[in-house]
This record gives structure tokens, C-alpha cells and sequence, in this order.
DNA sequence: ATGCTATGTAGGAATCATTCCTAGGTAGGG
DNA sequence: CCCTACCTAGGAATGATTCCTACATAGCAT
């Protein structure tokens, strides 16, 4: 996806976001990978053409960015914080072996509900899926796949 | 779940993993609750009865019964660690005002499957749903659910 | 265009859950 | 009941993320 400054300066001003050069930087990273990466990732493509960017920056920038909904957090497990710039509704594959993390569009999973019985008085407002398992590459390398 | 000891020895023996005081007290707090505390919630519980009890035998103890598959990890998103005394295949309900996660026990939801042309080669082991709102409490302290 | 001001940025310090290290302690097989 | 491999306690280390603050700048109003 190739993103010109005038189609980034639209997506930022409907979502009332400022747009600066590094924020410009860190989102184009973002939109155009998809590879999850972390902020660390980001921090070190963006440095190549920002040499004094900050990594606070990106820390900061990545939290406007998700909460104006430009940006999404995807968490496994436990691990390093990771930013997916596709915000349209999706559920991941998570390898095992290699830890790569693969967008799943699928209509079926969008639908998803909890039964009356089980919801318990909440008000559902989304649902997250992620399946786990190893990649090809992964299958290869290591058939002692627990 | 009253849990006496002879039965905290056969789940033990069966996993392979060695009894002590601090793992039987330590399995037992999270055996007996279904809030999904924290390793830090676990250490204060246990401290009341142990109270030389180390904060690293709880993150430890805690390893130790995960890899066995007496215990479960559950992470909402980026925050703390969690765990799960069940281990039976599940799936939670989490609160976004009060952080609260619910278990959801639906056959439904341990059928999904990715489509072949969406799993891209992946060996798929396994899956977690989580879906996101507003508990009955939360609902009624703020209104202006997002 | 130019100046103003709210907001963003850089850099360093602080936080804090978790992990690492290590010297004693103990479960449980023989 | 004795060994020894495995545990535990305590403290130090780690590392992603957040906090603090002085300087810079986007973009509105003039």
C-alpha cells in the first residue's frame, strides 16, 4: 500500500490526529508492513530516515495513534507489545516456532456471541480470535511440534 | 473446589511435578478462585499462611505447574500476567472498566477453524477467544460505554 | 504571510513486572 | 534414613514502557 502525504494528511485529519513528520514516518512504516511489528521495530526502520527520532516518540505516537483507532495493539501471550496498521476487523494466526503473527480475514469469525447463559449481564462491544499453531517454515524445521 | 491433600498429590504425581508446601499452597489459591489473578495476587494470598514465602517461588512455582499443564496463563492484552487454575479448553469475557476476566465455558467456540485459504500453510493447534465490554457493575458506573 | 499557543519531540531518568543468580533447604526415590 | 537433584529465599539485574521537562513546531487566527 503506497501512502502519498496528501492521503495521510486525510486519514490524520479524520481522526483528528496532528500530523508531524515523525508521526508521518511511523504510521507509513506501519501501513505498509505486514509484519506486526513492535515498537522497537518500528523505532529502527523509522531512525533511518530520522536519525534523531526518539523511541519515546514512537512509545507516544503509537498511543495517539491507537486511540484516534488509526493503529491497533496486537498482544500474544505475554510478549513485547506488537502494532498492526490494518484496523478493519481481522483475527491473527500466531506461529509457535517463529512467532510471526499472519492477519485472518474470515467473515465467520466477525460473527461470533457468547449464549445468554454464559454472558453474565455483560455488554459485549468486540471479540478478538487467535489461533495457534507453527507456520509452514516452522512444520519444516521442527516436526516435534508438541 | 475443595482441594485436600491426597488429591493435590494425585494431580501432582500425574503431571510429574514435585509437591511442596509453597506449590500446594500456591496451586491451591489459584485451584480455588476463578478471578484469574496475577502472580502478585498469588503471592499476597499465600503469604497470610507462609509468610517467608518468596515472590520468585511464586513466578517460579508458577513456570513450573504452566509447563506441566496444571495451570494456564491468560493475558488481557498488554497488562500484568494472569493465570487459570482450569485448564479445560475455555475462552474469557473481559471487562474493559473493571479489568474483570469471566470464564466462558460454549462448545460452540472450541469448533472454529480457519478456512484452508486463509491458514497459509499453518499447522493449526489450537485457539483463544476473547470478547471485550462491560460487566452488569461496570455498565451501571458508566454509562457512556464507548 | 507571521505570530501565538497548544501540542509534540528528544533525551534522560524512573518504574516495575519478571528473570537471573546463588547459597542454603528439602522431597522423595533407593 | 540418606543422598542428590531439585526447590526456595533473597537480592540484584533486566528491559519494555512510562514519566519528566525544556525546547520545537503545526496549524489556527490575525
Amino acid at each position: 500500500m503506497r501512502l502519498n502525504h496528501a492521503e495521510l494528511l486525510t486519514r490524520f485529519r479524520r481522526h483528528a490526529v496532528r500530523l508531524t513528520r515523525q508521526r508521518a514516518a511511523i504510521y507509513t512504516a506501519l501501513a505498509e508492513t505486514t509484519s506486526h511489528p513492535t515498537a522497537d521495530d518500528l523505532y529502527q526502520t523509522v531512525k533511518r530516515q530520522h536519525p534523531m527520532m526518539s523511541r519515546n516518540t514512537v512509545y507516544y505516537t503509537l498511543g495517539v495513534l491507537q486511540q484516534a483507532g488509526l493503529v491497533q495493539e496486537v498482544n500474544v501471550g505475554h510478549e513485547v507489545a506488537r502494532f498492526d496498521g490494518n484496523v478493519t476487523v481481522h483475527h491473527h494466526l500466531i506461529c509457535l516456532g517463529c512467532r510471526q503473527i499472519v492477519d485472518v480475514m474470515d467473515e465467520g469469525l466477525n460473527q461470533l456471541a457468547v449464549s445468554n447463559g454464559q454472558a453474565r449481564g455483560f455488554r459485549i462491544l468486540g471479540h478478538r480470535v487467535e489461533f495457534h499453531g507453527y507456520c509452514a517454515g516452522c512444520q519444516r524445521g521442527k516436526l516435534d511440534v508438541p
